[in-house]
DNA sequence: CTGAAAGCGCTTACAG
DNA sequence: CTGAAAGCGCTTACAG
């Protein structure tokens, strides 16, 4: 069984091929094709069950329907479901994805890059790190469309997506106060990542908007790569050495597993003892606590966003605006204790 | 900047685009052109950084060189390392990887082949659930190349690569029974997927080959898709009940995490109260213990000879042999304590 | 060894 | 609206 070709439909049809394909391309009314016959045709295609062959219409159009994208970390849950909303929200606008991870290492993101660009890709989502500067600026003047995700880089004019890190701490912090915490902990990364530095700027400010001095004891940062045993010792002395701390912020989700474990390492009930929030949910919460309160990123509305911009800078000429960098809200989500 | 084509290259050697391109196939002997043009040829592909237009090559050819890989779930730690494994030893045989999860349905199955199909891969790499049998019946039987991993079908006639689950457990269980542990339980989950019926049959044999009986109350099988907390609450019960366990074989990695978490609430201290070995590994055991063993499948191993039988499969006419049959031995992995 | 040519399955500019 | 044709970048059978 051989696969229908356009020409088989051209034949069925009694046209020209050419007529199939503008047909097919919704260049019908453009090329003055009756309705009836369009019509016709679309019913024949349908029927056959044809299909374009998609490596023909690249070769011939330049274009390979296929976007690459960039993670930090694809084993890491926040960037699996990422890729994964990316992934459909691409498959459903005709387009496919192939993805890596830098590992959070610059010269495997420019060889990835390079990877993709041999692949031919049309456009590039990228969750950049610091250092991949030159390499982004080297694709956007090659006119390579890109989209960044989940993080920008200062001085890049590239258009972004990402959660507003800023008011998802900002939404927390006051959940918190809410409750009648007085001593709030934050525990975030030691790292100079723009997503972790709006979530700082986050505590601090809403604690000072509330009348509250910001205490910098209480904001301990764990190296970037941590060992579990090493980051779980290092929040448990925090804690231990701070005994009046009665809430904890928790900046990303892998401090909050460490935190849990250090948590009840300490003793401490949750949530009558210590309130606990953590930015980004993880499916390993469950095994410690059903209290803890979950500052959630709209994955599916970023991942959405993100490809619709990139398909626009491919399609549509669209260029560079203020629009160009969107900020989604997050959202704040109460377990159940049941 | 235009990309270099194989016509560029020709012209710059003086010579005709097919001689470049029996070059560049390794014809150059069979054409009977001579070493030294080949090796001028050659040297001008380098200088340039030449690379074949792959879509262009797919389009003559037939063959798309990208190679489907169909996991259970790609969010498990361990099909996500298999796919990276198999992706970097496809990558080394000049082949690209595209992945989708079934997440145990086989009606999402069924779909995902459809969609591979379309997108006109060579070959399919597959980790099978029951209820797969006819779509991979009918891949065979259109002449697609399939290979199976981790598992197979009984009575599929495929080439499959996996661990020995026998050997692996039999490993297990004699280095528990080594330590001198009695009252060995064994965790499993409650399905008829042919790998857990072999690790199951590791722990009857290899008891029995000890003189030991078999207690059919010391074997605990948890519900498929449990939650976490269910099967936390259901292993918790059945240590309970069965104080005169002392040691406990987890057969998959998501089991012993829950197991541990159960232990813990138990209150029993590893390796003193109860001996833990654990089926495939995972990051979070460093949460709760050091002292958990492990019985390591070697993936990068898996996923090359997988790799390599589709291949041989589809290069050279390799036909399903005995041999296509392959189990890999498992490892014993002692975690030190410090 | 070389050359000329066909063809993979499409899209699109051109002439009518 | 239709037809004829070129061409995307390769590979390969054919004739010399």
């Amino acid at each position: 069984m051989k696969r229908v070709s356009l020409k088989d439909i051209a034949k069925q049809a009694g046209v020209v091929p050419s007529t199939v394909s503008f047909v097919l391309n919704g260049k019908a009314k453009q090329m003055r094709i009756s309705d009836e016959l369009a019509e016709k045709i679309r019913a024949l295609i349908e029927a056959a069950g044809y299909q374009p062959h998609h490596t023909a219409v690249s070769l011939r159009t330049g274009k390979t329907k296929i976007l690459g994208l960039i993670v930090e970390d694809i084993s890491n849950v926040f960037f699996a479901s990422l890729a994964k909303s990316i992934e459909d929200a691409a498959y459903s606008l005709g387009y496919r994805i192939v993805y890596c991870s830098t590992e959070n290492d610059p010269e495997k993101g420019k060889e990835l890059i390079r990877m993709l660009t041999h692949q031919q890709v049309d456009g590039y989502l990228i969750t950049p790190t610091p250092g991949m500067e030159n390499d982004i600026n080297n694709l956007i003047k090659n006119n390579k469309p890109v989209v960044l995700m989940d993080r920008f880089l200062p001085g890049l004019d590239v258009p972004f997506t990402l959660v507003d890190n800023y008011a998802g701490v900002k939404l927390g912090m006051e959940h918190l106060l809410g409750k009648g915490y007085k001593n709030i902990a934050f525990v975030t990364l030691d790292t100079q990542q723009i997503q972790m530095l709006q979530r700082e700027k986050g505590y601090k400010e809403t604690l000072k908007r509330h009348g509250i001095e910001v205490r910098n004891e209480l904001i301990e940062k764990i190296p970037f790569k941590s060992r579990p045993e090493d980051a779980i010792k290092q929040v448990s002395e925090f804690i231990k050495s701070n005994p009046d701390i009665d809430a904890i912020f928790f900046a990303t989700n892998y401090l909050g597993m460490y935190g849990l474990e250090s948590i009840k390492k300490a003793g401490l009930k949750i949530p009558e003892e210590i309130g606990v929030i953590c930015f980004d949910d993880h499916d390993i919460f469950r095994l410690f606590t059903p209290a803890i309160t979950i500052i959630r990123q709209p994955i599916e509305e970023i991942a959405r966003s993100a490809i619709e911009m990139l398909i626009s800078l491919l399609e549509n000429n669209y260029t560079v605006t203020a629009e160009s960098h969107v900020y989604k809200k997050p959202e704040l989500v109460i377990r159940s204790s049941t």
